[in-house]
DNA sequence: AATAAATTTGCCCAGATGGTCAAAAATTAT
DNA sequence: ATAATTTTTGACCATCTGGGCAAATTTATT
């Protein structure tokens, strides 16, 4: 395999390899120099769509233009599953119905899932307002709605906002590594994925949500 | 702020509209139509570097070869807290002790998180081969040792693949998604991030794993 | 100091990319 | 049928991008 009789590395040559290593890691979380949403051309969008490229610039005034549309339209469907958390409901069915409601979104809208995380991965630049206003005003709303419920007794008492980030995090995975969750899992294991989810989830709201006494 | 009249749109245009949104989404997960790790230029790289871009392509072959060594050098970090659990130690300890340690290399290395997220997210064009392999069999070994620990009843029972699946989602999260968490919590409550997140997970492991009797 | 080797750079290029524009084609209204 | 409007397209452009290359510069060797 390997042919050449790999010359032992000069110090210069550790020393640059490092700093390029270093810039290029930074260089890729820097928002101020990466764009986020490259990769996708137009023509791709084109050639998929069979439109050319010009008529959709006849839609679309850019291509930014375009994922800011997507990604306003994703949100509201994307958030649905937590504003149906109701406070007339038994608590920990509730939030198992609303763990389930998620899995089931990841699962079926993978492509979603990953538009989003890529959006937030790189910053947010397209959506940094709405998070901070529209989607903190509604995640403050439940986490006051589950302190509530632990005040009450009728949960465990836990973290609301890392309760919420868990979930959303969990649930994603599916969709956002599903790459590497296939790698592991195997084909057989894959294909029972989804009850499996569900029951490890079901299981891990019970234990950590019902109230020990 | 909407000066524009809103002429409602045509049956065309929304049809049209819908297309290429469709075809947005599609093309952005099609990785045979989409690069992945584009966004980052060369031009940037070197800026940020201090270097020329030919000096750069004097120590790598190319832009690739960059993100492919980034990514080997990463994953050997990236595995060592999951190598490092222990089938000698008390099982609840090691595995808090586990996502302990998973949580702290997420927090302080967020760029590295960011970009294995980003790699994988893309469909791991760079490292499947090692997820399917290395990664898998490594997994596999852990998922065995907590099989283990409950059948001894040290454990309460859990699928041990969707519980290493959730630690990773867990607490990359913190990393991948930090500006959604920070718009969330807001200044005050970020800064007191690492240690509540802690204790989150060290009651989260408590409740899911110790056993009911 | 002279020479050999390693490193750095300026200049160039071909292809891709986002976007423009005026003209052509299709649709709708009269 | 014809005029007005909307939609579609071919051709074009400026810029950016990854990468090549030979010359110039620096560093190590003798």
């Amino acid at each position: 395999m390997d042919e050449t009789p790999k010359p032992p590395l000069t110090r210069i040559q550790r020393e640059n390899r490092a700093r390029i290593r270093e810039a290029a890691l930074e260089a890729f979380t820097r928002h101020d120099l990466c764009g986020g949403l490259r990769g996708v051309t137009l023509d791709k969008i084109a050639l998929v769509a069979g439109l050319t490229k010009p008529n959709i610039l006849y839609y679309y005034a850019s291509k930014d233009a375009i994922y800011s549309d997507l990604l306003e339209n994703l949100l509201e469907e994307w958030l649905l599953p937590l504003k149906e958390i109701s406070p007339d409901g038994e608590p920990l069915a509730e939030i198992q119905n609303y763990v389930r409601r998620k899995l089931r979104l990841s699962i079926e809208k993978p492509r979603e899932s990953k538009l989003f995380a890529t959006e937030i991965l790189h910053g947010a630049p397209l959506t940094a307002a709405t998070l901070s206003g529209y989607l903190k005003d509604l995640v403050d709303e439940k986490a006051a709605l589950i302190e509530r419920w632990i005040k009450q007794g009728q949960l465990a008492p836990i973290d609301p906002y890392h309760l919420i980030f868990s979930i959303w995090a969990m649930t994603q995975h599916y969709a956002d590594f599903d790459v590497q969750v296939r790698a592991i899992l195997g084909a057989e294991k894959t294909k029972r994925l989804p009850d499996e989810a569900s029951v490890f989830f079901d299981t891990l709201c019970a234990r950590l949500l019902t109230p020990s006494k």
